[in-house]
DNA sequence: ACCTGAACACCGTTCAAGT
DNA sequence: ACCTGAACACCGTTCAAGT
């Protein structure tokens, strides 16, 4: 009886670095990287500050810990009976989508590009390439160029966060634009002209249009 | 002769926002990011902490003006007179070696890519891209697709600071790979044998080996 | 106008003390 | 063993006070 009422005070939702975790995630879609703190953490678990401490370790592992949740998920979700073809664009635009949606994972993958999570990331990125018909001499420098563009376009969606409030993008864009023309004074060259595109242009489009600039420039031998 | 003196006790380095600047590139080239802090700052300019902020504005900014200091010594560096099919790789390699050299530059580009700095970079890349053959409405996808590349390698220079102190990368790495080789029993794929290359390969020549890849998937027609 | 440096409002992390 | 929350050692930034 003492031991069922102790038990309860203690309440079901223990604490757990599953638990621990989850809730960083939802703090870190909610108020960006910048809201999720010691403090915050410990207040939504309904704890104290140091409590966090003996599930975790530190802050860095706990942004870890949430990115490799979230890619593990693009990476398991992905659907096996897939061509060769597709099976390349469907990881990348995975993981593209997933880090669109929770930005601050961007920002993870680019900082911390050593992570057991981006190396995964690279395997799977490899291991499709090689029925596509890649050079087996190529295949490493083709994943990891891969892998680079994506760790590239991932710290850019992390940062465009920060743009989006604030002042407007398309105003700030072509006046930098303008300026740099005049100082080269190349102002109605095609490029120039085709730059406007920079301040309306969809993230996900350009990011297809690059990712098929890199695929068609892998050698591919016939299968 | 009282304003004389009164001057010499001034001294001749009085503050601003360019030896700032200066001081600061020092101390992040000396101990890295985490050197840089106002008390560290203050303290190699022999004036008090609150002094920067009457020239600076923030921290944020002061990293902003270290790397523009940085990226304009390289743009202004390239040689006019090159080929059009050098131009790009030179533009290319040069902020490589910039970043190898101040990786502290890496994880600024990376984390803010909306910088007018970067902009720069990018119009530079599409500018020299157009003699190259790039058909016009493909120069905006190129020149991006070879920006984001970019500013991915200049995240993973910047962490591999981070990783070559500590733990041995080789040993990290190979456990890595042999773990999910083993989950996917494809320990003798063709990827699995080239992925050794990861421990021991040289940051340039990979970096160059993916400028050479995208650069070939682009369709350029005669001139 | 320029500089000083104490003070402020935060951080992540630790640890003695409680249950 | 698990949790608490005050305390510690830092941050970047501000601002009254000095010259």
């Amino acid at each position: 009886m003492t031991n069922e009422a102790r038990s309860r005070t203690r309440r079901a939702d223990a604490l757990s670095r599953d638990r621990i975790v989850r809730a960083a995630v939802d703090i870190l879609d909610l108020h960006g990287e910048g809201g999720l703190t010691t403090r915050s953490l410990a207040a939504s678990l309904e704890t104290g500050s140091g409590a966090i401490f003996h599930h975790v370790g530190s802050r860095d592992e706990l942004l870890r810990a949430a990115v490799d949740l979230m890619v593990a998920d693009v990476i398991g979700g992905i659907a096996v009976e897939t061509t060769p073809r597709e099976s390349v664009r469907l990881l990348m635009l995975g993981v593209f989508d997933a880090i669109q949606a929770h930005p601050w994972a961007g920002a993870q993958l680019a900082r911390e590009p050593w992570q057991t999570t981006v190396l995964e990331v690279f395997l799977e990125i490899g291991s499709r390439l090689q029925p596509l018909g890649v050079r087996e001499e190529e295949l490493f420098d083709a994943a990891s160029t891969l892998l680079s563009y994506l760790l590239g376009i991932a710290g850019q969606l992390a940062a465009s966060v920060h743009i989006s409030r604030g002042t407007d993008r398309a105003a700030f864009l072509g006046a930098a634009v303008e300026n740099w023309a005049a100082r080269h004074s190349s102002a109605d060259s095609p490029f120039v002209r085709q730059v406007t595109r920079l301040a309306n242009h969809d993230d996900r489009e350009q990011f297809i249009a690059g990712l098929e600039i890199i695929l068609s420039g892998l050698a591919l031998h016939p299968e």
